[in-house]
DNA sequence: TTGTACGCGTTATCAC
DNA sequence: GTGATAACGCGTACAA
């Protein structure tokens, strides 16, 4: 194939310089309306597109930021995916994807990957998001980062739902549907999500004015295997409790297994509720009851946030000016309680 | 932050010229030992990384492959990036994404994605691996590329499974199993694999010397809400199979809804099996029977596969001297059949 | 408003 | 075996 045009044939063919050429490419100001309709004449023909090495070699910056993620679920990272990749095809920019690596120092292997890739940026998602070493080590190298995640640390932006309100409608859901013996299954420690969603849950009981059994509370690890262990020894009381709430839905599918093991009926014998909203809950037989996180959104606003702080040279910084009381308000984005049959009697 | 370290600074800690620093970072020979060693020394100390922009500027290489597709499955994709990125790190290349865009003129788009990212070569997932217009003009325009596909027509090197004979082996289980009556639900036409796997079907009547009843094939486009119309199709016969084969684990999802919906016990009064073995396939209650197909180590292997192409400056020839038969067959990878408690008594 | 000259960090071509 | 030096394609001073 004949090698791709480069901006000296833009240049040689328009009749101008490979500046004027550049400034046309960039949509920067000073060239003429005449001129630069030339040189688009000329772009178009030749059909000629930049190289990015070149841009990232002469300019500082290298259009590809980086996504960071430790095992997510498929659907979270999928959605994440089109999220971002919607945004860079708007602002021309590319994605390179830095799955961190399993049992190796993670923190240095990150940077490592920074310092050869060069990213302009980077999107960070749960667990490593909470990670306030990470954050920080980020913070004085220099690069520039968005979070995914629950916890508003106040360590650089961050795009992520309410958990804990979230966490806090769906228990009380189940109150409102009549229980008041409801399990929990807490995710990893290492998710800050995990806690809040935990407490959302206890705020549902004190707004309803009920006691707190702790012994309802199990531990898991997002995982199904995890939810089914946790099942079992909630459902192993002598008084059971009538509903489970698991804090994802990879965990309540667990949860809905062992229930059929044992006979139960969802949601007659027991009524179960996930958190997520992955394409699986909808496919279960009941449909599960969960929370849909705007996950496509997230990653959508990230992105914006991400590129914002690119162009500004430095983290977005909240404008009093604009809006006194909670400028980083746009970066909480809603979460939606979906009902299905898992959690009433209705199909 | 410090300015990173580049090659001219690993050249002056190790007393020697920047072209044996490239010569040593790229495993070039004729280097003596010792001077290798000192120069390893530098880079370790310096922690000097190559920056890929310059390699791409300097070399013809990018350092980059893509991937593209069009709308898989959530765990589809993900674990084929996962596959591919195993490869990518061990090669020390970078993974850039190319979703296919929805609407507008998918080739041209992907022929322009490749002109600015330009990326070493790329990987085509089903359908448009199957698309022989898409891969004739890649081919034309010089990019190279590796097939995730189900059709070996010979238009390039590609990695799969052996479509036909796995849905064979699925249907050859249910007979096996009793079932005379099966039904099956087809996936859409431009993925290459549909007609594979409905072939397999078919074959597996024959093995068994049974008639094909053709009406009970329905048509669906490997999404749940299709599964679930033609399960409700299948099970409006005054007599309906007592097995459904729904050619991926999305459409059997839809069956088990529909046959849930009607009261139907499985596998009891219906046995279901599905193609791909997602995650959810294991998590539903019983679980679903399926074919698991190594998508990791496809994504591995199509990935180098790539990378020889890459280096050897064309496909991969296949060498006769070393198989004379088929050359080619290690692109075959074994699949697996998975059998679970949709297909059979015991749990 | 436009053009010139130089540098970005690496690879590649030759000499030595 | 090793080392100067010229590309590679583009951005950016600075000059015009």
């Amino acid at each position: 194939m004949a090698s791709a045009a480069t901006i000296n044939d833009v240049a040689r063919v328009a009749g101008v310089s490979i500046k004027t050429v550049s400034r046309v490419v960039n949509h920067e100001p000073n060239v003429r309306k005449l001129t630069r309709e030339r040189v688009q004449e000329a772009i178009v023909s030749l059909n000629y597109k930049p190289s990015l090495a070149a841009r990232g070699l002469a300019g500082k910056r290298s259009f590809l930021i980086g996504l960071v993620y430790d095992n997510p679920s498929d659907s979270f990272l999928v959605n994440l995916q089109r999220g971002i990749l919607q945004a860079c095809r708007e602002q021309h920019y590319g994605l390179a994807l830095c799955p961190s690596s399993e049992a190796a120092d993670q923190i240095s292997d990150l940077l490592e990957w920074t310092r050869s890739t060069q990213p302009d940026g980077i999107i960070l998602t749960p667990p490593l998001s909470d990670n306030h070493d990470l954050v920080d080590k980020l913070t004085t190298a220099g690069v520039k980062f968005v979070s995914v995640s629950s916890a508003g640390t106040g360590r650089g932006p961050a795009v992520y739902i309410d958990e804990m309100d979230a966490a806090r409608a769906m228990t009380s859901h189940l109150i409102a549907a009549g229980h008041t013996s409801i399990g929990f299954i807490k995710g990893p420690e290492d998710h800050a999500c995990s806690a809040l969603r935990y407490s959302g849950y206890c705020r549902a009981f004190e707004d309803a004015g009920l006691d707190l059994d702790g012994s309802f509370v199990e531990h898991g690890e997002f995982d199904f295997a995890s939810g089914e262990v946790a099942a079992r020894k909630l459902l192993a009381y002598e008084e059971p409790p009538t509903a489970i709430f698991a804090s994802n839905d990879d965990m309540a599918s667990g949860v809905m297994h062992e229930a059929y093991r044992r006979g139960l009926s969802i949601p007659a014998d027991l009524a179960v509720a996930g958190f997520d909203d992955t394409p699986m809950s909808r496919q279960f037989w009941p449909g599960l009851s969960t929370v849909r996180q705007p996950i496509v959104q997230i990653g959508h606003r990230a992105t914006e946030l991400l590129m914002s702080q690119i162009s500004n040279g430095g983290p977005v910084e909240n404008d009093p000016l604009v809006s006194p009381e909670n400028a980083t308000e746009n970066d909480v984005l809603p979460f939606e309680l979906i009902l299905r049959a898992s959690t009433t009697a209705e199909t």
